[in-house]
DNA sequence: GGTGGGATTAGCT
DNA sequence: GCTAATCCCACCA
């Protein structure tokens, strides 16, 4: 994998970018240690003529971070109790994101594993809840830069990072990009901005 | 100033 | 399949 070094992987369309992100890699290293796992489901929302976007009603409080720099997080918490992570893909005052819904544990799986309170490696990952909670996400990672920034700067506590796959690395066999609907929403309910690694064993439901 | 609902999950029936 | 858990904020009064 390559770290990401500047924001120019978050330039294009929403749907292009989520297609882009399936297959790369979300790094957190935290004081508990270091987790990494593959993208391999997201959603994509499109701010003003999407229904089920946040930022369909205008920017809030709450939503802001949709708001700002493509390649920025946007974590939220949703029914009072789970965390949700989003990476913000339009230029600014737009808002449009991606929501990660699942990833294969790749590394830190003990971590995983002791955050969960579970230890079937399936289901650590398997939903936008399950993983946060996993990769020790919260609301202090909104907005946050998800590219290394300069490393001169002194080391932020937690920090958060996506890496993008090298060469063959993006599709393993078996594996291809699939495009359905997206769950668990009331509204606008048949744009096709679900993408997920068709074949992949860590969705949250099949594709 | 009160209230309703949500891009979910786990645990029980 | 059903439902509780639990919090922010948009919306309405």
């Amino acid at each position: 994998m390559q770290a990401l070094t500047c924001p120019a992987f978050f330039c294009g369309t929403t749907e292009k970018i989520a297609a882009k992100l399936l297959g790369c890699y979300l790094i957190h290293n935290s004081k508990d240690g270091q987790t990494v796992g593959r993208i391999v489901e997201v959603e994509g929302y499109l701010s003003q003529q999407d229904e089920a976007c946040h930022a369909h009603r205008g920017q809030t409080k709450r939503n802001s971070a949709m708001f700002g720099q493509a390649g920025h997080a946007y974590v939220y918490l949703i029914y009072g109790v789970h965390y949700c992570f989003n990476v913000v893909t339009a230029a600014k005052e737009i808002g449009e994101a991606v929501l990660v819904r699942a990833l294969e544990p790749v590394s830190g799986i003990e971590l995983m594993q002791q955050r969960r309170k579970i230890s079937n490696i399936r289901k650590l990952c398997n939903g936008p809840g399950c993983l946060t909670r996993a990769m020790g996400i919260g609301p202090q990672h909104n907005n946050c830069v998800l590219w290394q920034e300069d490393s001169g700067t002194v080391p932020l506590a937690s920090s958060l990072s996506i890496a993008r796959p090298v060469g063959r690395e993006k599709l393993r066999r078996g594996e291809r990009i699939a495009c359905g609907k997206r769950i668990g929403i009331s509204a606008a309910k048949e744009l096709p901005l679900r993408f997920a690694l068709q074949g992949n064993i860590y969705l949250s439901k099949p594709i």
